[in-house]
DNA sequence: CGGTTTTGACCGGCGC
DNA sequence: GCGCCGGTCAAAACCG
């Protein structure tokens, strides 16, 4: 469903079928939300990019638009420039915040931004989406360490921490104080493994095979 | 029984 | 120094 080979093998663009593993939600009820062209699986990676807060904390004064860089399971990252020509609020206001894609490309080594994440520099990355789940599946399993209730929300604020050994990464669920139909996802740091649903996807085309060899042959 | 969630306490950064 | 605030800890409760 969410084979991360495709996202592999496909070098420079990211088309709208390219499946970005470390955000391959299992939405039910955005998935029977067809009638948004971009609220199916197929197209699921529009909707996240559309629904982009901020990324990597990167902002340029000198010009309407940011960097943000999102990273897959596999080392890849692509990057996406943004226009903020509809932006107003401040940077931490998620639904004051109306994106519009304008650059998408990606690239194969993503060495470099490990290597300032070591050097102090907190990835972070931010999302709103729209669903009535109070926790979306990104196929990490993760163990929540706290809850908060915070001045600029009325709603809770849920903490969790990757659950995979030595994994540093954390996330933050929260949702929107303005619309509550939309739920804020942060992200802050990156997987030093790689997701069980990845592995398990990855498993997925030796038994087809298997399965193929046995019955057709 | 081991992993996860709950929840009040605690901590550290920041502004005054 | 003090209070506020967001983030984290950790013990107890919960659960499969």
């Amino acid at each position: 469903m969410f084979g991360s080979s495709t996202f592999q093998e496909t070098n420079n663009i990211i088309s709208h079928q390219t499946i970005n593993p470390n955000f391959a939600f299992h939405d039910p009820l955005i998935n029977m939300n067809q009638d948004h062209g971009h609220n199916n699986y197929q197209d699921f990676d529009t909707s996240f990019l559309d629904q982009l807060v901020y990324g990597d904390q990167e902002y340029s004064n000198s010009n309407n638009s940011y960097n943000a860089s999102l990273y897959s399971q596999n080392n890849l990252f692509m990057q996406q420039e943004i226009s903020t020509s509809t932006y107003s609020g401040n940077s931490s206001s998620a639904s004051s915040f109306d994106a519009t894609p304008t650059n998408i490309h990606m690239n194969e080594n993503s060495s470099m931004e490990v290597e300032k994440e070591k050097k102090g520099k907190k990835h972070v990355i931010a999302f709103r989406t729209e669903t009535q789940l109070e926790i979306l599946d990104d196929g990490y399993k993760w163990r929540k360490y706290g809850k908060k209730k915070v001045k600029s929300n009325t709603n809770l604020r849920n903490y969790y921490k990757c659950s995979s050994g030595d994994c540093k990464v954390k996330k933050k669920v929260e949702r929107d104080g303005n619309d509550s139909t939309y739920l804020i996802t942060t992200y802050e740091g990156i997987h030093n493994h790689e997701s069980p649903f990845v592995s398990y996807c990855n498993e997925m085309p030796t038994i087809s095979l298997l399965n193929e060899s046995t019955s057709s042959w």
